[in-house]
DNA sequence: CTGTTAGCGCTTTCAG
DNA sequence: CTGAAAGCGCTAACAG
């Protein structure tokens, strides 16, 4: 097997100028950086991951936890975070895998960290109080989570900004004439952000409860009109919902957009360009979500070390909101 | 961070004794044994994945190449074989991870190339001449396919026996008097299995080209009874068009199993309790044979350093072939 | 801009 | 049954 020594004798270099002419992670003249690269070029050499991990003692390596897609029909949503993590990952110089799927998350977990290997973890997929994350955080090993959820510690995490985007949906519905507004979700309290954004902008926000499911779209369409005669303008997260409750509508009687403007926020950029164009849409660029969350990944990672502190690149794009770092060490 | 020097201090034993307590690479007596485990406990040490993969030479890590499952609906086949390769190559004593899926496959094998961290790899959804294959062989990386495909070299490989499950279906199909048999199949040529069952049985064989979807399975059973009066029995490989041939059957006159036999045989274990009893079905423990190709990655890896050559444990259940192994060194 | 060198934490001979 | 010690291939000071 070929080394960076192999290299260094073929170009008559010391071996530590062959590691900087690859990493580049200091300034290395045009000539000799040619005579490695040639070196390397004809012996075939390839860099040993786990010498690498060693010497470094910062594993490149960030491990993702997604939910089984071969369970359950997978999102496009979670594609398109998936790949958006593994291109910021890259970006940020460092390589990410898949944890394998499985029915019994908390024996993963465990089997994750047991195995030490990764540099950190992405979540996806996490529920309040999840036992993954109460695990990670135990054993102090960098993690971010890709959403959010409750826990009685600080993490870090990447999610939407609700807050730009319940206020750029109501900003629309005010501007259309609409006071009365309703509000699809699954729960029956009123999110804080649309609440907050609401009041500023003298809106009455009325939660409408219902299960992100077409069925529930149906059914809230068939009623809609009797229950809720003051409601002309609607937000709505549930895109199940949505899409069931627009296209049944009309056989209720009840006319969009003339009657009722609709508003959904939970739209994959591509699929807004394609969405109904009786609903207005909100879309948010997973891609660029979970492209930060790699870069966090990296940060918090290298923030371990205490070293290489380099400053934040992250990109913050629209609809995208970063949580605050937790102190590692 | 805890490492096995501090273990070995405080249980007052050698380094390398505290490995062999770990490992168990060499008998150790009970009570040093407690003492070291204690110590472990105590501290809550962890292995350093990278420190072990340097030092013996063979990462313990084998990467899946798989299809991306938020692109097309996965199979169930699928999930049941990742599965199975994650349990295989745990029992062997290495762990797995899945490869980011990507729509570049090509440029993704090249990434894991270079990063040379796996140990080797295991490839599903291999097609004819598949670059991957090629890149990897080239690169002289240990890999398995499950599956097969055709390429100018040998390879390892895992796929289901199809030689016995042929035997077995045709036989069937004779005892019930059948002597025209139908062949469900995307190409046109014969399986060359089939064909030297058929012969030795003296049956005759006639391949019915469809594409494998529901529509396809729907217009075969329209026009069947025409197009085939002399078939008798049917032996197909295609899930989607023996379904839908199935149930489309009867609304055109023809009735099944009165009429024709079926069989279908390419069903898991636990598909097939829940199949159509219209059919008669040939299943396979997806498990298994997945199984079977995490063990054979790990035999790979250790005649790739000539130690440790263990004898195969490997378990060849029914209906799961193993390749022969190609010359490694 | 380049070389020398001391480790990173573990495995595995070799020697008891 | 146990210990000592030589690396595995690379990184990152330190020294020019």
């Amino acid at each position: 097997m070929t080394t960076r020594a192999d290299i260094a004798k073929l170009a008559g270099v010391s071996e530590s100028t062959v590691s900087y002419a690859i990493s580049g992670r200091r300034s290395i003249s045009e000539a000799t950086k040619q005579r490695v690269m040639a070196a390397i070029e004809q012996t075939g050499y390839k860099a040993n991951y786990a010498a690498a991990a060693l010497a470094s003692g910062a594993p490149r390596m960030v491990t993702i936890l997604t939910a089984n897609p071969f369970e359950a029909p997978p999102s496009q949503i979670d594609g398109a975070l998936l790949d958006g993590i593994v291109t910021g990952v890259r970006e940020s110089g460092s390589h990410s895998v898949i944890w394998p799927f499985s029915n019994d998350k908390n024996a993963e977990i465990e089997a994750l960290i047991k195995l030490n290997f990764s540099g950190g973890v992405i979540l996806m997929d996490v529920t309040d109080e999840d036992q993954r994350v109460h695990s990670l955080n135990r054993a102090n090993i960098p993690f971010v989570i890709l959403g959010r959820a409750k826990f009685d510690f600080a993490y870090n995490f990447v999610d939407r900004d609700f807050e730009s985007v319940y206020k750029l949906g109501l900003e629309h519905l005010k501007e259309l004439g609409h006071i009365n507004i309703g509000v699809l979700a699954t729960t029956s309290e009123l999110n804080p952000y649309l609440k907050k954004v609401a009041s500023a902008l003298k809106l009455k926000l009325k939660v409408i409860s219902v299960a992100n499911t077409l069925i529930g779209g149906n059914a809230l369409a068939k009623n809609f009109k009797q229950e809720h005669p003051e409601i002309t303008g609607v937000i709505s997260i549930l895109d199940y919902v949505t899409t069931a409750f627009v296209d049944a509508a009309a056989q209720y009687g009840l006319s969009i957009p003339d009657e009722l403007s609709i508003i959904g926020v939970n739209i994959l950029e591509e699929q807004a360009e394609s969405s109904n164009p009786k609903i207005s849409t909100i879309a948010f660029n997973a891609y660029e979500m979970a492209r930060s969350s790699g870069k966090i990944m990296v940060e918090v990672m290298a923030a371990d070390k205490n070293v290489r502190k380099k400053k934040s690149e992250l990109w913050v794009g629209d609809f995208v909101d970063r949580g605050s770092t937790r102190a590692i060490s």
